[in-house]
DNA sequence: CAGGGTGGCTAACAGCGTTAGCCATAAGTC
DNA sequence: GACTTATGGCTAACGCTGTTAGCCACCCTG
């Protein structure tokens, strides 16, 4: 498990939360420092008192993020251990709490990551359901970057309008199923 | 194929070539209107001269990275009849031209795109191939969106540094493979 | 009751995309 | 050849962004 503790006053998760309602609600162009301290009946100034930077809340609303969907994953593999029932499982779950917060996990996933500002074991503890599943690293790896492919196009709208994006998961899945049940 | 003539002036095609050195070189934060202006010794307000807005630059680096990538997956695509050994070709030529172009593609493929701004039947044209391979719908979305995450992974430093991404790439190839193999 | 930290505030700066309005030069027309 | 018009620059400015400086009121502690 991943330590919770981050170290940041009351406010300031005041701050974050109120930030992650108003990326949710009205997208990542509405979150400015002006529009974030009227969200709290405060002038955009007075939030530096709480956190370093835009970036500083950015990068809380990241780990909230990591913190969810990778707890999701890891709850979803409970008591499956049927690899092939595992994998459908795993995307299914991914792709479920992804688009229920497609602003965070755009936030989260897109663009180059300030590394060293996020808790240390964070990523790999999110990215270790797919290593568990599949057992291979290389498999793992292509796996995660399939679901974040299909679930990031699905977020930008990139997909044609008529696509039945049901049934390409599930040939994306049976690809890889394919791998996952002949390892074992 | 998908037609050429953009329909801009002469002057409007130098900012476009000046924006996308300019972005190839110093990324996307690099490109802005003032630094643009600079770059043709001209001020930023004469760019609106030429070209309506920011936005509309950045649809034309667009087009030309669809048009780029588009015209190197059809070309990988001649003369090549086996499904299996089709497919291990697209996606290396994928993954070469995405890479050798890394804030042009990001550009392209992140976030929202103004689908309606962009020549009709661009983005169907650059998916072709992978309908060509697989021969079938869902499987070439599935196998677009699998090459898509690796490559904006990759180009966003999302990877772990000592991950062997040849190897996540053969071995997502194989997985796919196995589906476009069976089909035929 | 004094001192210091906490958490607000206003004013301001630099940089962003963009608009308005001015002007010199080039091109086309009578 | 003169007149007109279109082209493509320019400066000034607006409203927005993140952010800093400096001021001040409150509250907790000694």
């Amino acid at each position: 498990m991943i330590a919770d503790p981050v170290g940041r006053s009351a406010r300031a998760g005041e701050i974050v939360a109120a930030a992650r309602l108003l990326l949710e609600r009205e997208g990542p162009e509405a979150l400015t420092m002006r529009r974030l301290g009227e969200e709290l009946g405060i002038r955009a100034p007075s939030l530096y008192k709480h956190l370093a930077s835009k970036k500083a809340v950015e990068v809380a609303l990241i780990e909230e993020a990591f913190r969810e969907i990778g707890a999701a994953l890891h709850a979803a593999l409970q008591g499956r251990d049927n690899p092939v029932d595992a994998t459908r499982t795993l995307l299914a779950t991914y792709r479920r709490f992804s688009l229920a917060r497609p602003n965070l996990y755009r936030l989260a996933t897109a663009g180059r990551l300030p590394r060293g500002d996020l808790t240390p074991g964070l990523e790999e503890w999110v990215g270790e359901p797919f290593h568990l599943v599949t057992g291979e690293p290389h498999l793992a790896q292509a796996l995660w970057s399939f679901a974040h492919g299909m679930v990031i196009l699905e977020i930008d709208g990139r997909y044609p309008e008529n696509s039945e994006l049901d049934q390409t998961w599930e040939t994306g899945a049976a690809a890889f199923a394919g791998l996952v049940g002949a390892r074992r």
